[in-house]
DNA sequence: AAGCTAAATGCAAATCATTTGCAATTAAAA
DNA sequence: TTTTAATTGCAAATGATTTGCATTTAGCTT
């Protein structure tokens, strides 16, 4: 029922981006498109969460999501992180474009930053390691949040 | 025995830093002195093998060195994060300067990067957020180092 | 220099995220 | 439909970090 124009529906995202040989369970397909949905990256927790039916008794099993985490990383299509501020990783498809966040130190909110500069990254290799051959990045700013300062 | 230009003493950098009301227990000092002779961001069981006697038995307990390292961070001396590439802490005293790393996916290395870019960061926030007050970042570099790629 | 007291430590047990072993189930190839 | 390797669920294991509580100690105060 959404009106956007053109927009590459999740199925069709899915099918392209799905990894060889990575049987289609329906675990891996919802945490998929849990994924998909996510407007931020989630945690294992989240995504357990989410997972669970409406009288809130979990579907799948605990382990199953963080398998199915490691599968979709391993298979490159899903990153893995751990913001200064929390203990706990986060996933995120990685999809061609990502973003970086401003995290508020106190009510957690993640602010998207408008833009991601990986052109400079390479100036900022140290001397004699030109020959880093870069496969990705983190940046995170934190702080607080107009509402929280 | 350093033959350094001018430098600043451990001791003397210590006394300007340490914070107010935060006793000078031996395990603190030792504890202090570790970050402050470390040339990278240090683990928890890093700092608490450091402190082992020459015959590998533990000094102190392992709870006395998160203790004093939540201590540190909550004065305002210490910076706590995460690495894309671990799972565990790691901790920084948080002098004038501070250095972002590269990190090598495979032999864990991290190489110092250049500079850091304070300056940019403002821009980067979204809009309506200008408000947001910035007190930290984390950025770094991951892929392969010359030598694993 | 000795006494006092809140702050800090050591120890062992608790927590919490994440991982693993193994038997039962299932996707998808034959 | 059968077959088989891949996947799941469950419960137990792991490993980093935290906590409760009795004991010790830094740094006053006398």
């Amino acid at each position: 029922m959404s009106c956007k124009i053109h927009p590459e529906t999740v199925e069709r995202q899915m099918e392209r981006n799905w990894p060889e040989g990575i049987k289609k369970t329906k675990q891996r397909l919802e945490i998929y498109h849990i994924l998909a949905d996510a407007i931020k990256p989630l945690t294992a927790t989240e995504i357990f969460e989410e997972l669970k039916d409406d009288d809130g008794n979990p579907r799948y099993a605990f382990s199953t999501v963080y398998r199915c985490l490691q599968t979709f990383e391993s298979a490159g299509i899903l990153t893995k992180s751990t913001a200064v501020t929390s203990e706990n990783a986060m996933y995120e498809l990685r999809l061609a474009q990502h973003r970086h966040y401003a995290i508020c130190l106190k009510c957690k909110e993640r602010f998207p930053l408008r833009t991601c500069f990986l052109g400079d990254l390479k100036n900022m290799l140290p001397a004699n390691m030109d020959e880093f051959q870069i496969t990705g990045h983190q940046l995170e700013i934190y702080g607080y949040c107009p509402k929280c300062k």
